[in-house]
This record gives C-alpha cells, structure tokens and sequence, in this order.
DNA sequence: CGCACCTCAGTAAACGTTTTCAGGTCGGAG
DNA sequence: CTCCGACCTGAAAACGTTTACTGAGGTGCG
C-alpha cells in the first residue's frame, strides 16, 4: 500500500533538516531560534501537515473530547442541554461525544464503564434514574463526571440540578392566584428522578396555598404527548378540575388537545401551565404558561463545571449547582 | 502523582507470568493454548483492565468515531436525522462526534480541515450551502465522507438527498385536488440547498397543473416560527390564498399562528401544508398536512454508506441515493 | 529414527507524538 | 584567557497497543 500516508512530523524534520523535537517545539510554540522556527513553519505548510491525535493523545493522556450521555435527544430538554454544552465546548477546545442511551439503564452504565478506555476527558451524565450500578460505577471513574440530576451527597462527582420542587410550587401558585381551586396534576412515573421530585413538590405546594391533596386529581403519563393526552382523559373522566399542570411540554401539549377534544376550552374551563418552557410552548394555541426549569444553563453551567475540573487539578469540593426555575405566564392560563 | 494509572497490557503480562504478544492476542481473540487463555483472563479481570482507546488507534488507525455535522442540531430535521445515525452507529460499534456549526459555512470547513487530525474514522456532512470551498476540502480528505444533500457529479463522495422537487409536487397536486386554485407558498432562502430545490420544485409542479407563476404569491422567510408567520402575514395582506403551503414544519406552524390571529380558519378558508413531516406536524391544532422528506431515511442511509465505505475496500463508484417524499394527510388541509 | 510441518509464545519493531536529558555554542563576567 | 550561565538543539526514551518475525516444542509421515 502506497507510502502517502500523509506527513508526519518526521516528514517535516527531513525537509527541515532539524531534529523531529524541534519540530514538536515549534508546533507548540516553545521558543526557538527565529531561522529554525521559520524552516519549520515553511516544512508544515508545504506539506500541508496535520498532526495526528491518536498519537497526542496517548503521550498527553487528552482526547480533547467530552461526553454528554443522555436518555433521547428528542427530548426538547435534552435537547436544549446539548446545544449549550456544544456551544461551551466549542469554545473550550473540546469536541462533543453524544450517547443517547434510550433511557436504557444498562446502556448508561455501559458508557460509564467504556469511560475506562479514555477516549474522552470527561462525562456529562443525565441519568433518568440513579441506580445502586450507577453510583458504584461513579465511585471509581477515570475520569471526571458531572451529573446534570440529583446525586446523593458524599459522591465525587460534581453536580448541577433543577429545583423542580420550586417550580411545581411556582405553577401551583399561580394558578391559585387565577382562582383556580380544582388543580390536576398529569405527572411522570413516580420512579424517575423528575417524577418523583414533581410529586413531592406538588403536594409541599398544594399544602402551602392550603389545598388538599387529592389522590383523583393526580394522573401519571409517560413524559410524552399521547401518554399525557391519554392521561388528561382519564383525569376529566373522573373527576372536575379548572386547572391542570403537566410535568412537562409535551405531555402538556397532549392535554391541550384532549382539552379540545372535549369542548373544554383553555384558559377559560381548564387552565393549563406545563413543565420546562421549551421551544414548544409557543408554537401551541394559546401559547402555553410554563415552568422553565433552566435546561440550557443546567447544560452550560454542567459544561463549565466539567471543564473547570479537567483543568484545576482534582483536590477541592465537589461542587453542587442548584438552578433557579422560572415562570413564563403565556395564554394558556389567563 | 501515583503509579495507580490503571493496568496497561504489561502489568497483565507480568501478573500472568507471559508475554505481552499473548495478552494482546488473547485480548484480541486469536487462537492460543487454553491455559495461557485462561491465566490472561483471569489477569485482567481481577486488575480490571479496560484497554486504552489511543494506544489501540495510533496503532490500528481506526477511532471507532464518526462525526455528524450540520448547521443547527435544534433543528428538527437535523434532530430526526442524529437520532437514527446515532441508532445505526451504535449498533455498529460506533460512537458520534456532534459538530453543531450554526450554519456558519467557515465552521464546517473547519470541521472538514480537521479530519486530517483523524479522530474520526469518517464523516457525515449536511451542509446548508456548497461552496467552492466544501468542494475543494471534499477532493482531499483523509477518511470517507458522506453528503447528505445534493453535490455535483463527479465528486469523490456518496451522497444521499431528499427529493424535494417531487415532495413540492406533491403538495400542490393535493391542494389543487382539494379544488384550491391560489396556492401562497412561504420558501426560505433561495442561496440555501433546500431553498433553491423547493423553488424550482414549485414552479415545476404548477406548470404540471396547469397553473400560472405568480410572484405575487410567493414569499420568503427563515426557515423559522417567526420568519414563517411574518411571511404569511405580508402574503395576506397582499393578496388571497386559500391554500398555503410551507417549506418546513417550522414556518407552518407560524402561519398557523397568523391565520388564526387574522380569524381565517384551517383549512375552512386556508388549507396549509408544511414540509418535513416533523414531530411538530402532530401538536398542532389542526393537525398539519406535511411532507415527509424523509429525514430519518436520510440519515440511516448516510449512516449505513458510511460504515459500508469505512469497511469496503474505497474501490468502487461512488453512491448517489435519492429517498423519495411522501405526503402525510392531516387535518389542516381536509 | 529423522525430517518436515504445525501450533503456540516471546522478542522487538512499529504507530506519531511529547519530553527529558545531555551536549554545544555564544556572550559576558571575572 | 577561562569559566559560567543562557539559550538552542538533537538523541533517545517514553505513551500502550498490534503485529511481523523467530524459535521451541510436539506430531505425523516416510
């Protein structure tokens, strides 16, 4: 096979006629005589040389590559997340290495392992669930996580979490602030992180504005808009409610058209706020209020954090970053 | 800085009392007494050894990475495409390497130079615009690229594009068996690929049905929400549709928006038609009429060209596929 | 019984960098 | 005139794999 492997540094130093560490300290900006510097520079671009970064990487222990693994990058949260951790790292240096893992929990753990093999140097991880497996394999990366999600306390990896039970509590209140008394909730399994943390922000918020919690008023969808559609029918089917909250868009989305449906008209009968203010809420009619729980500064502030901890040796705090929610009241309740 | 850098193949080596050229081949399959296969496996598994990615790439030339650019991954045809070409990889034995450029034509040929470094063993491009510039990058790369979108013959490249001129077509010939006769068409840009393709496509398929050109009712936007509803609104103030279709998803649903704030109803006074087949295309309210382009196709093609290439000795023609369109019926046009 | 073969394991040379270490040259100070 | 430091450079040793090539031992056959 022909010898036109490209050039390597060692191309360059024969056409230069110095050594192949000269070369290597002209390349990295290390100083040298300006004659040697010139002869080299002039060797490269002639040769149109490109270094080779198997070969960096393995002398510098860098791949300059991050990996963010995530459930489905369908997902507008997630979605937003990668766009600001792409845009951070970017900027940094760093190229992209996307997992979407299909909320499977072998998959993810599987990334966790490969990590071992150093083809990145470092993970962002937003597990939908925290499994025993998860924490184990934390405890013995090789190189540094950040976990978008909450994490037990105590663990060597850094975090940055939404405050979902804030935001269920801003929702709540609003809409007691519209009158609204007869709240449905069409939440997420109770065994996500995110749906657990809904439920109890729900029934702290229910008991601050002094409303019971009714277990009829509570649905369970799957995070996605026919699961929330199908979830919102059972809801009107059983009982009477004047407003309803969705742990998220979509599921939001599903009950705007179930809503329909029936001649319920929004925000007039029902009112409707969902979860994570994402590109979605404003293509409905009427725009929907929604909770923003700050996907893209959770990404960016996880990105930040990650690159921070490759850089800084690895000896203070780990850190835990909690993000703000944030109301966007639109047409669907008012 | 401790010795505690995780075993390498010597370390598995000494602790099972053999060579380094038996670790690797007992590692790497090949055939070897079962004793020495069983005292390496039984090495490594109790150090834990996990090999390490650039030793094994400098060596094999291969990263067992592909990279996917485009301009803007918020976008959901981009999106439908990452997520099939994530799918095929994986199953591959791939991993992805994301490259968001935000359609900034300098980015991606960055993104072009830098395959020369090697840190993927391939690329999937779907660029916006084609430039002189692509196509000199494209003439010397170092590893297999694959275009999604339309390049000139010749090229040493495969290709796999959408057929946009016969999706506009098939638009029309719907609204114009639903008995509409002025059909507004809001295009993006015509220096874009798409832009260009679905112009061309449009004044073909009215020619087809034996209706007139006119400027009149052609406007153009940015292949965004606002874009789209900005253009519908100049569109209805200047003259009357009672059919308008729409170059993505994206722009339908602001005209949706400013139909709807104008009091004109779907499809009662207008029918609409997007373009995409997005996830979008099912929240809406009515629900949109689309074309299918066939992202995902697209991009599970590309994706299986790619790895075919990598694999396959680089000898024969290059490929050119074409995924035909396929119209979706929904609500907005009924 | 000897020779050719086959199977398997070890030695050593790559792969393309970065980096340490040991000169070598030059200028200035003693 | 000698000696010392400052500055550059080149030789060579890593980094952790894979892969010829070589050699040793065993088997089958003449």
């Amino acid at each position: 096979m022909g010898a036109d492997d490209g050039p390597t540094i060692v191309t360059i130093a024969e056409r230069a006629g110095v050594s192949i560490a000269s070369v290597s300290r002209v390349l990295n900006g290390q100083s040298t005589r300006p004659e040697t510097l010139q002869r080299v520079m002039a060797a490269a671009d002639a040769l149109g040389y490109v270094p080779n970064a198997a070969a960096r990487s393995l002398k510098s222990r860098r791949t300059q590559h991050i990996a963010f693994a995530m459930a489905d990058i369908a997902n507008p949260v997630y979605l937003a997340m990668v766009r600001e951790i792409q845009q951070v790292l970017r900027a940094a240096g760093y190229r992209l290495v996307l997992h979407s893992t299909d909320a499977d929990v072998d998959d993810e753990l599987e990334v966790l392992r490969g990590l071992g093999q150093r083809y990145v140097d470092g993970l962002i991880l937003c597990p939908i669930r925290v499994t025993a497996g998860h924490l184990a394999e934390l405890a013995r990366t090789s190189v540094p996580v950040v976990v978008i999600g909450s994490v037990p306390d105590g663990q060597r990896v850094d975090s940055v979490r939404a405050d979902s039970r804030t935001g269920v509590a801003l929702a709540v209140r609003h809409l007691y602030e519209q009158g609204r008394r007869r709240i449905g909730f069409v939440n997420g399994p109770l065994d996500t992180v995110p749906g657990a943390a809904r439920d109890a922000g729900f029934r702290a918020a229910l008991a601050d504005v002094d409303l019971d919690y009714e277990p009829e008023l509570v649905e369970l969808g799957d995070f996605y808009l026919e699961g929330g559609a199908q979830a919102t029918a059972r809801l009107l089917d059983r009982t009477r409610i004047d407003a309803l909250l969705c742990a998220n868009d979509l599921m939001a989305v599903g009950a705007l058209r179930t809503l329909r449906e029936r001649g319920r008209s929004v925000p007039g009968d029902v009112a409707v706020v969902g979860m994570d203010d994402t590109d979605l809420a404003t293509t409905t009619w009427p725009p929907l209020t929604s909770v923003g729980l700050g996907s893209a500064e959770r990404g960016r502030r996880a990105a930040e954090l990650l690159i921070d901890r490759i850089a800084g040796a690895g000896t203070d705090r780990h850190r835990q970053i909690l993000v703000p929610p944030r109301l966007v009241v639109r047409g669907s309740s008012r």
